[in-house]
DNA sequence: CGAGGGTTTGAAGTGCATCAAATAGTGTGG
DNA sequence: CCACACTATTTGATGCACTTCAAACCCTCG
């Protein structure tokens, strides 16, 4: 069939199954299904039971949490080729987070079971799982640090920084990857903050913006400004999860 | 040795090492070291080249990050029986954030290449290094969530809770396990706000307050505040790393 | 007893949120 | 291709929470 030769194919691609047995790709793809999600559908409940974890294939999912009385916490916005779920393994097999399509998306849902079992029996794909993990808690040591250190402004302009290639200087144009409002609630802030924020940017580092395109003038200077408040010095590509990992 | 001896019965103790190899036990014993460090004593610093990780064996010790302009973000603050430091072999070797004795403190210093291969050669190990890294991660998704939507005074009835046995309800008197600047820079606020914080409760909630002494007249009406920007449900205690874990 | 750090208190400032309203954009049916 | 409806984004005015700065207090320990 062909969907099952690109999930296979999509899989394999994956640096955490590249590596595994043929058998838990084999297992994995016997019991998997694509699922299309309207922007907005809700994937997955916080603390609901989880059997599946999921690899996104087009759009985007965000990752969050909600309190009883309504104000949510966006944990993070996965980018096409990241999984999440699988972590519900050590969680006593319910998600730690509620997941929703920030835009119409394409997920593949796998089955849970055979993960725990590779784990198990297969120690390069644990160090894989644990590589995959550590690199996570390292990207949310960064964002707590970020959001006790840092300002708006300063937040924006260190995600728009992440968006170029680092290593150049002159002018850059970027796009952001979704929707101002989205944005905003990854960096923590409202979107009016976020509006603002992008205002000083424009004024301060000479940004031009039209729409949802930006070009920054030049990127040393924005990395002055916006990495003064954190601890890492500026080359700081690949710690985020923006592009397929 | 009789410091040898103490050093193999702490690590064997310790969840990590209870179903590691002797062979792995007894490596990491012969090029152990038992060190005093005295109260503010920095131990490791941020990208520091990593050899070694550390198990507490008395005090507390303050992971922290801080940058070029000096203001700090303090990761987490690690009780007895803690480790710190492993997670560098999957960071180039090179340690995510610096650490100091918040108190004076005594550490294990032990070599990180034997746990490298462990890791690669006992599944159950390289299986127990996921599980805390997962409770490690769940931790901090927490954190951040309480960053964002608790306030100051909600942030430290929050500590103060996770200080008591949660299922009890009248009065319950504890101790903070450090000194109140601490505790602040903990729950990342300035200490000036950290004492209004505590001043709020007082007044609010009944807390009687005596130095570093805390009588809360009612759990459950500090949960019921506490909590209520939370999205995890009351008692949730294990959740932190408070005691011995 | 006196020095020094930890803690509290007061006064003032800053940054972000909130509320409200205007404006720009996008997709739809006609 | 246009007008409408709806949503995203911007802008202004105001409020609140936390920080900052300054000073007093207090507690411990030599």
């Amino acid at each position: 069939m062909a969907s099952t030769d690109i999930i296979f194919d999509t899989l394999r691609a994956t640096p955490l199954f590249e590596s595994s047995s043929d058998a838990l790709v084999r297992k994995l793809l016997k019991d998997s299904v694509s699922l299309k999600l309207a922007r907005r559908q809700i994937l997955v409940l916080h603390d609901d039971p989880a059997e599946r974890f999921f690899l996104i294939r087009t759009g985007w999912v965000k990752l969050f949490r909600e309190t009883l009385e309504g104000s949510e916490a966006v944990i993070d916005i996965l980018p096409v080729g990241h999984f999440f779920g699988d972590t519900a393994i050590f969680n006593d097999n319910s998600y730690p987070f509620s997941a929703e399509a920030a835009e119409p998306s394409e997920v593949i849902s796998l089955p849970l079971a055979p993960l725990a079992l590779e784990i198990e029996e297969n120690p390069k794909f644990a160090l894989k799982m644990l590589s995959s993990m550590a690199r996570y808690r390292k990207q949310q040591d960064l964002e707590l640090e970020h959001r006790a250190l840092q300002n708006a402004p300063q937040r924006l302009g260190c995600f728009l920084l992440r968006l170029t290639r680092q290593d150049q200087s002159g002018p850059v144009t970027i796009h952001l990857p979704y929707d101002k409002t989205l944005v905003a609630s990854r960096l923590g802030m409202k979107p009016e903050t976020f509006s603002r924020a992008l205002a000083k940017l424009r004024a301060d580092m000479a940004l031009k913006v039209k729409g949802s395109t930006i070009e920054i003038a030049d990127i040393q200077t924005l990395a002055a400004y916006s990495c003064a408040a954190c601890s890492t010095e500026f080359p700081c590509k690949d710690i985020v999860a923006t592009k397929f990992a």
